[in-house]
DNA sequence: TTGAAAGCGCTAACAA
DNA sequence: TTGTTAGCGCTTTCAA
């Protein structure tokens, strides 16, 4: 292993030096920084994690909890932690994963092992028990997602009222009489999560407030099954119904459901979806939908935490990312898809 | 922070006695042990990581390489991300995220800055670059997947050829006299990665011995799009065709066009994928799948890799899991539906 | 602008 | 069975 006392014996300088030219926090000549700067080149130099974090205090590693075993919106957790990942790698931190069900134990040992310097925490719920001994650890935290009570901790979420309000006025738009929203299966509770709360009060709000009638169903199961047994009440297109699906499972189910049956989403029953554009385009018909970008949502969670991390005050506490509407196929008249260049045929074929 | 040495100073006893109490690698009297274990329990003590690591090592971490980014198959990762960690958990390890597209500069920051002590690379490709790396890296490796030289790294995949074989046999079972099987979207290489050549030549080469014919079908473009360009071919209920998906994603837009075009999978053209089985039963219709219980192909990975991290040297190099198959919906008969107790009624809707 | 030296909190060899 | 001590490879203060 090669240790910056190599590096010092072929640069010709005291150990400490090289330190210095790693950190730059001391000034050192230009010819002294050149020559340690070889040696470290010629030697392939790296410094030992372990002993930087022991003398610095700094591990230079955050501590990222997943829900990984949740089945539910499975995929949806990639694009976070591929992105927490390079955003943190930028700032030379690497990410140690920690699962949910690690529960507060997991939290405590990272901390108190000092094997990481920071927290990012996901799937916070709105009476989350980790809370309470995240402010104990008192390390930078950034929770993503939105308890009742965030004891001062920073939060950052997709602000799921406005995504409600926003999909219900695009349905409207569409033609929609009446708003059927595919809520969590019966067994689950809705208000576990600040955002699917929101979302649905949101969506029932922009309702009212167009004088629409709306209605979050609940399947009676989960899966394929929960959804077949709303089939009916999806069907029922000459009451004008809209559907809003809250996620890219539920939505797809639907689209799925209705060509089935032979009814052309858009044309005769408009949908809105809420998940990521890329997701939205790819399903069998590209789905209107509210988007969080949960891209920009990490990247903002990883930015306050290094604010904190550098010692920062100054936080907001609360970060709600506006979600974005993007109209496709599924809420586009024919005319729309006219002036959008777009080919009519998949979605009339089945009309 | 409480130290060993805080913990020694309550228990009466010298730091390396506690030392010694956490390694076991000492014998300590019962008296002693006692004592040391109260202090260190009054005092909630947690060893340092960093000075363990440093002194003892060992970091007690993990690598853990992932494609994160790649769209295909998104969800498919986080049975292994799961199963890796709990399994490292077990073993009182934790796991360091790395993105693939770190690439070799990845690998060796985290192996010469000592910040993990073994590596698991998952997504290997036939012609890995990274190999390479990791074997002048000479710390203790697994490979989830196979390259065509594994130069003596330990790898664990899923036997490809026997998957291809199992579902042919199981699509002839159910009257196919002609295989088709979904492969890659024609701009991807399709013997990029071991388990998909193997897969398909498995495929074909069990149709051939049944003296059925066998077609591998490259969708025109991704997604959606590429699908439904193969829908004539897939239409062709006339020639008995049997298809078969090696990805869930083919195999639900598959099942998906069947229905829409009012053709039963099973009755008229059997279906089967390769995919983890609850997947399989959460399609619109429970597919026939073969399945490579990720998690059993991760458990051995982590296995494997503890065994070198104790020092062992009798792996055998390759394990190659052997998939299963279940049947569904898919390929049942109507008796055999019958003979299961299962409802008849969803298949037989869209005949 | 640089060097010497004292830790950081452990592990493990050596000594009793 | 236990204690003493020399590091592990850095960061950072103190001194020059």
């Amino acid at each position: 292993m090669v240790t910056s006392r190599d590096v010092a014996a072929l640069a010709g300088v005291s150990q400490s030096t090289v330190s210095y030219v790693m950190s730059g926090s001391r000034s050192i000549s230009r010819k002294t920084r050149a020559r340690v700067e070889e040696a470290m080149r010629q030697l392939g130099y790296q410094p030992n994690a372990s002993a930087r974090a022991l003398a610095g205090r700094r591990t230079h590693v955050l501590g990222l909890v997943v829900h990984v075993s949740a089945r539910t919106e499975l995929a949806g957790v990639l694009p976070f932690i591929e992105t927490i990942t390079a955003a943190a790698r930028e700032r030379e931190y690497d990410i140690v994963l920690v699962t949910a069900d690690e529960g507060r134990a997991g939290l405590e040992r990272l901390a108190r092992r000092g094997i990481v310097d920071a927290f990012i925490v996901m799937d916070v719920t709105r009476e989350d028990e980790r809370i309470d001994t995240l402010t104990t650890l008192a390390l930078p935290t950034v929770l993503i997602g939105r308890p009742d009570d965030s004891r001062g901790l920073h939060c950052v979420d997709v602000d799921g009222w406005r995504a409600g309000e926003l999909a219900v006025e695009e349905l409207i738009a569409a033609g929609t009489g009446k708003v059927i929203v595919i809520g969590e299966p019966a067994d689950v509770p809705d208000d576990r999560y600040r955002f699917i709360a929101d979302f649905e009060a949101g969506a029932c709000h922009q309702a009212e407030h167009a004088d629409v009638s709306a209605e979050v169903v609940h399947p009676p199961e989960p899966g394929w099954p929960g959804i077949l047994a709303t089939r009916d009440l999806l069907l029922s297109a000459h009451e004008r119904t809209g559907i809003l699906a809250r996620t890219p499972i539920a939505a797809e189910r639907v689209v799925q459901l209705l060509l089935e049956a032979g009814i052309a989403p858009a044309h005769d029953v408009p949908v809105v979806a809420m998940c990521e554009d890329d997701v939205a385009q790819e399903l069998r018909i590209p789905v209107t939908n509210v988007s969080a970008d949960s891209r920009q949502v990490a990247r903002r969670a990883v930015d306050a935490l290094f604010v904190q991390l550098r010692g920062g005050t100054d936080l907001p506490g609360l970060q709600l990312v506006a979600p974005t509407l993007t109209r496709r196929a599924t809420t586009m008249t024919s005319q729309d898809r006219g002036r959008a260049g777009l080919d009519a045929t998949e979605a009339s074929r089945h009309t």
